[in-house]
DNA sequence: CCCTCTATGGTTAGTAC
DNA sequence: GGTACTAACCATAGAGG
């Protein structure tokens, strides 16, 4: 049979779905998927460590950034240069019109009005080496104390994960809790229930699951479940 | 009816399949959700014509174009610098460590194998208010990390505290997270169960509540409740 | 080193305040 | 001008060739 949906990823989600809430369903609308690739993965901004992706990451980026460059440049029909030296000590440079028309303007242009705008900061030139440095320490001292918040706030929230509040003793909770925690977990399941049909009916044609009132009646059951999650659970 | 899935575009994804294949169906599950906008669309890269939104492209992609920049560097470890001109005839630059710096070893890089035009090494007074301004933007940067980041743990615990986590998205739930839900409401069942005939027995002359197992599903009604958590779960 | 591929994270056009 | 939001497009990590 083929799959239905041309989304891996999505097919997966579902089948980790109805492995978990509906063990023993025999999920015949789609295939079980492979994975073919992790794709891209989330990547802190910090110096990066394996030197041989950071060769590949350099090139990849470096190119990004050129196209970015010049697709400002045309966008917006202004000049930019950009000069960058890899890790291995070699000069890669973009210039429209042409570098060097570019650092000379921007030479002329600030040995004449003294204008210099940062690294997308709004700190000010005309700002006294004092300020600055004044800026610098609170800035550190600020930049520290959140630091520590965060980790903080971490090492509660790690906490949290592993101490979770169903391993609270049952006797711990009072009548209104239990209603609410009851309610609660109805919600819950139907919510899971509806997740789950909406996944299947992206993935292909809709399953009769419930939920849906159709007007034009549409074929029984697709799926077949053995354990009812009303049970199973 | 309350939209079940937050994320509007998944909904307006569903809602187009649905249109699609079952014409006439009645989505009850979801709301048809109405756009707010219509999100990002593609640009030609041409010279805009628009001067009010090419005002605010400059400012946007050479933020972004600064951004990358700064990840390059970041990452890799490499000395950048850039310069752009804007549609004000405005001089904005981005340099690690420094715009001078960058430059200066670019002209000598050019020179030492190619002409030398540039011996321009003037204004070097100025490299420790630059080295300055570079520390008190990066570490602006990593201050706004950081707060966010504590922000956002701080938004996580709120939620864990005041509004619980199960009234989060279901579709947010990984793998993981959902095997330990289920395996703890199985147990948080066997526990209610055996705190509910425990809390019966000592109210009044015990009903029938007897050979209750956790380990089992349980299939025999013991206790009668009008809603009972065992099935209407 | 170059390319391709996929899945996913990130950027940004359009909009409103 | 900035800032916030959404939705859609785009860039790129990781893997392979």
């Amino acid at each position: 049979m083929l799959p239905l949906l041309s989304n891996p990823s999505l097919l997966q989600r579902i089948h980790k779905l109805c492995f978990i809430c509906l063990p023993g369903l025999t999920f015949a609308l789609v295939m079980a998927p492979e994975k073919k690739s992790k794709g891209r993965q989330k990547v802190e901004i910090v110096k990066m460590e394996k030197d041989a992706n950071l060769q590949v990451t350099f090139s990849k980026r470096r190119a990004g950034l050129f196209k970015k460059a010049s697709e400002l440049c045309t966008l917006c029909g202004v000049e930019a240069a950009i000069i960058v030296f890899s890790p291995g000590k070699k000069a890669f440079s973009f210039g429209h019109p042409s570098v060097d028309a570019v650092t000379d303007r921007y030479l002329v242009h600030n040995s004449s009005s003294n204008v210099n705008t940062h690294q997308s900061n709004e700190t000010h030139h005309d700002s006294s080496l004092e300020q600055l440095n004044l800026q610098l320490s609170l800035l550190n001292h600020q930049l520290e104390a959140e630091r520590k918040h965060g980790e903080e706030l971490n090492e509660i929230r790690k906490a949290k994960q592993t101490q979770f509040w169903w391993q609270a003793p049952v006797e711990k909770l009072e009548l209104q809790q239990l209603e609410e925690l009851k309610q609660a977990l109805v919600e819950l399941k139907g919510k899971m229930m509806q997740h789950i049909n909406k996944l299947l009916m992206q993935a292909s044609n809709p399953p009769s699951l419930l939920g849906f009132t159709t007007t034009e009646g549409f074929s029984g059951p697709v799926v077949n479940y053995p354990n009812d999650l009303g049970h199973g659970f």
